[in-house]
DNA sequence: ACAAAAATATGAGATATCTCACATTTTGAG
DNA sequence: CTCAAAATGTGAGATATCTCATATTTTTGT
């Protein structure tokens, strides 16, 4: 991890100012911090001393259960914010966060910062609604994960993260966020191989026929 | 519904007063609403008019899929907040609320209030702890349901729902709080019998063996 | 450039969970 | 009280998903 200092610093926050998402001067307090690609920006069960808000890069949320099993809870993306459960909360089981892209963060020193911020109604209104979008998302994919197939939820996946006609992501993340085993993921790409929705070329898969994929996905969304 | 006027509706307001959750005199906007048992406070899909803050009572969130399973959300007991969504976006699926017990709550009327409590302090801190505690929970519930088989969860339960070392929970709800077919859940509770865990008496069960209870929820917690 | 680690791949058998069909019991509205 | 609806209960076969073993390929650190 660095810390920018000086010029570097001063030009990130000029570029890419978050002083309206704050009613009191914040950007005396702000290190910008650049994580590389896999680092990890918070150490599971390790409280963090930094309220972060994630300018450039992609993370992912993990956590490890007792039988070893990782799961992926979410991904994080430019504009989200990390920590702000242990801002609000003394007591918390702190997930951890780790980079896939190189990552720049604004990063707001709790210790310095937390009194002002949980006064602040620009602030808390503007988590608020990132929560709640958050705590949405999660009921989402959990009522989901429970009532359909992994068929149609990776069906969805496929659509929401094809770049071009192609599916590119690595299996193992897959498995983690959806929640299947390696084995049972193959298994179903290759039915929709089989099917003719995807063709494998190398290791991606191009989209052939995007109507099927539609229909299966489109049974995630609410009646 | 009921409306308390009057007399009822000012003891209730006075019995149990959420005006330090707000720092503007909300209590005249304040109307109270008795719900009785089984009746929707909100129903799937369309948009409430006020926000709700429930002082007595136990409701479900349900969702329908387009498959036709229903999903049991989660549970709401006194102090949650209900709507809460709606205050906050514009566009909303809004899930269905129902009432398992009489139900008695103070509703907040939108139209007069959005503007006021989005702009409180006061508010706006207590909604952002309530929603970070649902995403976190939704988040654990998530990834357990992904983790574990419904032995694990279903122990969990068990000793969650427990009411004098008895377990009475009506099997239709459960299935759709866990997720599971009827089928399954009965399968599982018959193999906790077999094992000596439960012993079903009538329509209830009895926990005759506290510790592999604890033992299978114990591996939900994180490492 | 090379060895180790990570990711990809595949087969076969086991298990968790679902669906459907049907019978019985309990509950609630009128 | 009565009847329909809801909840409970059971069997049998189907399917979704997991585990494990093992092989190949790709990526990564040094």
């Amino acid at each position: 991890m660095k810390v920018y200092k000086n010029e570097k610093r001063k030009d990130y926050l000029k570029e890419h100012s978050i002083a309206h998402l704050f009613s009191f001067p914040i950007e005396e307090f702000i290190e910008v911090h650049e994580y590389q690609r896999d680092e990890w920006i918070i150490q599971e069960g390790t409280r963090p001393d930094f309220l972060f808000f994630v300018i450039e890069g992609k993370a992912k949320i993990y956590v490890t259960h007792h039988n070893g099993k990782v799961s992926l809870i979410n991904f994080i993306n430019a504009n989200d914010y990390i920590g702000e459960m242990e801002l609000l909360h003394e007591v918390y089981y702190t997930k951890g966060i780790q980079t896939s892209t190189k990552t720049i963060c604004f990063a707001i020193p709790l210790h310095r910062c937390r009194t002002q911020l949980l006064e602040d109604v620009t602030f808390l209104r503007e988590l608020t609604k990132f929560l709640s979008v958050k705590a949405t998302q999660m009921a989402a994919k959990y009522s989901q994960s429970l009532a359909f197939p992994l068929e149609n939820r990776l069906a969805d996946f496929i659509l929401q993260t094809a770049d071009e006609g192609f599916y590119k992501e690595k299996h193992v993340t897959v498995c983690d966020f959806l929640g299947v085993s390696y084995r049972h993921l193959l298994h179903v790409l290759a039915q929709f191989c089989d099917k003719g929705y995807l063709q494998k070329e190398g290791r991606h898969y191009r989209i052939q026929q995007y109507q099927p994929l539609y229909e299966l996905a489109g049974v995630l969304r609410n009646k």
